[in-house]
RNA sequence: GCCGCCUUAGCUCAGUGGUAGAGCAGCGGUUUCGUAAACCGCAGGUCCAGGGUUCGAAUCCCUGAGGCGGCUCCA
């Protein structure tokens, strides 16, 4: 997949949106302090990793200011050679790949003989603590190219000599001399290393080894399958505590656990990669999708609905079917060829171009639900946030190159009530042209200058990445943090100043009557609504906001004797448009309490004697705070302004006790 | 796709070559209760699928499916 993806993103950008649209920056070491890593290496923005981080907001300056890098870095880098030493000393002959500091940690590849397991993660473990409490100190040696180069040759570290081989490519490349060589060397270990280190092994904080995973030398398949072996290292052992409270933490409040806890959807084999949808998280699902279409009623966009099963003649003129076609599903019917379509844009094209436009007309704002089939390969799909089958929040907006900015500006703000309604804070990344642009320079840079002005006057964080736009023009991604300060790409913002208007040869009639070109905006502000659920789930642990809540009370009745009294506060209720359940189960109150509760239903109303007689209810919400009795019809308006407010509500759960960084 | 691990009741899991288990959920009964678990009973299984080894396989081997953790933060 990293081949193909990256294939598909060196040229064009289109991709660009699958991969927003379709993963998640789930972790790899899992807990990563802060934003660094989110762009560096990898273009391809679906496989890279960013993790449970240090809580609190980041103002903008702070996220540029973070890819400085860690001060822990030496450190992590340090215990990564003590692994090494230890996997070395366990398993002769083992061959070393790279092993540098991550965020939060650290890793080392080795090519092991057999497959590592955990119990080989405890022994290593113990063999690294000898090595710490030994305070072996770490001592920089420098040799020149040839010798190092026959050091590693002569130690059997092919990898290693890989390293310094390509190091003398570049260098020749350039002119220059191959660099000197450096190794750092603790104890009985040697290894190839720019440094910097901690001065000795005993200055490595509490640590502990945490998984082990294939991993492809370079990240390329062609080359050998390397053993992974991840740690966590850090100063204090508060900061480790808090750093495996979060692991546990987040898989406490994993969707997917929370999907069967909380009836919401389901996955078969049937279908890998696609949702089963239960009657709660469909309700769940057309809410968010409501609400988003009351924003776009206010802002003028008009749904329009095009097939999903379209001939590959489609691809082909949009330029896909070369890229992509690879993660297409492809299907023969009567000797023609058909592909379920992965994304909407070009379809849109044909109901813009169904009849003559005029300029007065734009921007006209085409948005749609629809059902888009990616063909992921199976190693990557992972609960909601990476699937085969999903529907985004889509749009596409023809505009003349003058209602850029406004339009823009207008994006920005759907953007802020989208997620203000889960108190989720956005952050945006802003990409600029590649090298493989196609369109109008001058365009370009016009195009650039607006959205840079906008984002600036914005009050909403952003970054900026380089040449990371789409090929057909900028593009602003857009980023959540969750509850847990992991880092979501959720959605985008693209202008599209070449594919749909040339390669579909869009007009319309300016006012002098000329046939002139728009340019096109894709957007997506949830972007998809599975991984966005997905996303919500965990930032929420469950407890929804209230407006969203599949069931936003439930009743209480304490006695059989008064259901009856319940049944119809429940039709009050439902009659104000709240979703409502009635717990006439023969559970004792304290156990319908208890089950309302693990459901994270948002109001429980309880009923008894006293209540019935006045026609109240005593409200307890999911925090556990009792509210005043309260009667039924001002409960009802109450509980439906509540709903209409669409607040986020209080936070789901508090953050850990201490913040030790 | 590739590497490793996992798959036992609706859910969470125990069981490692000799008659398939627990808790919760479900169902039935008793109980009618004031803010996070009343009591008793019953039922529930293609041990992921297929093949093999064995007198005998949930357990060992092979193949497949699905899931989970990962798959250049370049010495």
């Amino acid at each position: 997949m990293r081949a193909s993806a990256a294939r598909a993103n060196g040229e064009g950008g289109w991709n660009r949106e699958s991969s927003n649209l379709s993963s998640c920056q789930r972790t790899r070491g899992f807990l990563i302090p802060e934003v660094h890593t989110m762009d560096e290496k990898d273009k391809d923005q679906d496989e890279q990793d960013v993790g449970l981080s240090a809580p609190a907001k980041h103002s903008a300056e702070e996220l540029l200011d973070a890819a400085a890098g860690d001060p822990l870095d030496p450190m992590r880098h340090s215990a990564a050679h003590v692994m090494a030493e230890a996997v070395l000393d366990l398993f002769p002959g083992t061959k070393l790949g790279i092993g540098p500091a991550i965020e939060g940690g650290f890793y080392y590849d080795f090519e092991v003989e057999r497959p590592l397991t955990p119990e080989d993660l405890a022994r290593i473990e113990d063999r690294m603590r000898a090595s710490v409490k030994a305070d072996h100190p770490f001592v920089r040696k420098e040799l020149d190219p040839d010798k190092g180069r026959a050091f590693f040759v002569e130690r059997d570290q092919p990898y290693k000599v890989e390293i310094l081989d390509d190091l003398r490519i570049a260098a020749d490349a350039v002119g220059e001399a191959a660099p000197v060589v450096t190794t750092y060397e603790h104890g009985p270990f040697i290894d190839l290393c720019r440094g910097p280190h901690v001065a000795s092994t005993g200055k490595i904080g509490p640590f502990k080894l945490l998984s082990v995973a294939g991993a492809y030398w370079r990240g390329r398949e062609d080359r050998p399958m390397l053993q992974r072996i991840y740690g966590t290292v850090w100063s204090t052992q508060e900061e480790l505590d808090l750093y495996l409270w979060r692991r546990t933490e987040a898989r406490r409040r994993d969707h997917r656990r929370l999907g069967v806890q909380l009836d919401l959807f389901s996955f078969h084999d049937i279908s890998p990669g696609a949702a089963f949808w239960h009657p709660k998280g469909w309700t769940l699902y057309r809410t968010l999708e409501n609400a988003m279409r009351e924003i776009q009623e206010k802002r003028g966009y008009q749904e329009i609905y095009t097939p999903p099963l379209v001939s590959k003649k489609l691809w082909e003129q949009s330029g896909h079917w070369d890229l992509y076609r690879e993660h297409m599903f492809v299907l023969e019917s009567e000797e023609q060829t058909f592909s379920l379509k992965p994304m909407n844009c070009p379809e849109s094209t044909f109901i813009y171009k169904s009849r003559m436009r005029s300029y007065r007309e734009l921007p006209l704002r085409l948005s749609e639900y629809g059902k888009l089939h990616r063909n992921e390969l199976s190693g990557v799909l992972s609960g909601l946030t990476r699937v085969r089958h999903f529907v985004t929040d889509d749009a596409h907006i023809y505009l003349r190159p003058d209602q850029i900015e406004a339009e823009i500006e207008g994006l920005f703000g759907e953007v802020r009530e989208a997620y203000a309604w889960f108190g989720l804070d956005p952050t945006f990344t802003f990409g600029t042209r590649p090298d493989k642009a196609l369109g109008d320079p001058a365009l370009w840079d016009r195009a650039e200058a607006i959205m840079r002005d906008v984002l600036e006057r914005s009050d909403i964080p952003f970054r900026v990445k380089d040449k990371d736009g789409a090929f057909y023009g900028p593009k602003i991604d857009i980023q959540v943090e969750d509850a847990l300060g992991r880092q979501w790409q959720t959605a985008t913002i693209q202008l599209d100043l070449v594919m749909l208007p040339e390669r579909f040869d869009l007009t319309y009639v300016d006012e002098n009557g000329e046939h002139v070109r728009p340019v096109a905006i894709h957007r997506a502000i949830y972007g998809s609504l599975e991984r966005f659920i997905g996303v919500v789930l965990e930032h929420t642990g469950g407890a929804l906001p209230f407006w969203c809540s599949p069931v936003q009370a439930v009743v209480v009745p304490i006695a059989d004797r008064h259901n009856d009294a319940a049944q119809e506060l429940a039709a009050l209720l439902r009659e104000h448009h709240l979703r409502v359940e009635v717990d006439d189960s023969s559970n004792r109150m304290q156990n319908k309490i208890r089950l309302a509760q693990e459901q994270k239903i948002p109001y429980m109303l309880v009923l008894g004697d006293r209540e019935v007689e006045a026609r109240s209810a005593a409200p307890r919400t999911r925090e556990g705070e009792q509210q005043p009795v309260t009667p039924w019809r001002e409960l009802a308006h109450r509980l439906e302004a509540e709903a209409r407010e669409r607040s986020p509500g209080p936070p789901a759960i508090q953050r850990p006790p201490v913040e030790t960084r």
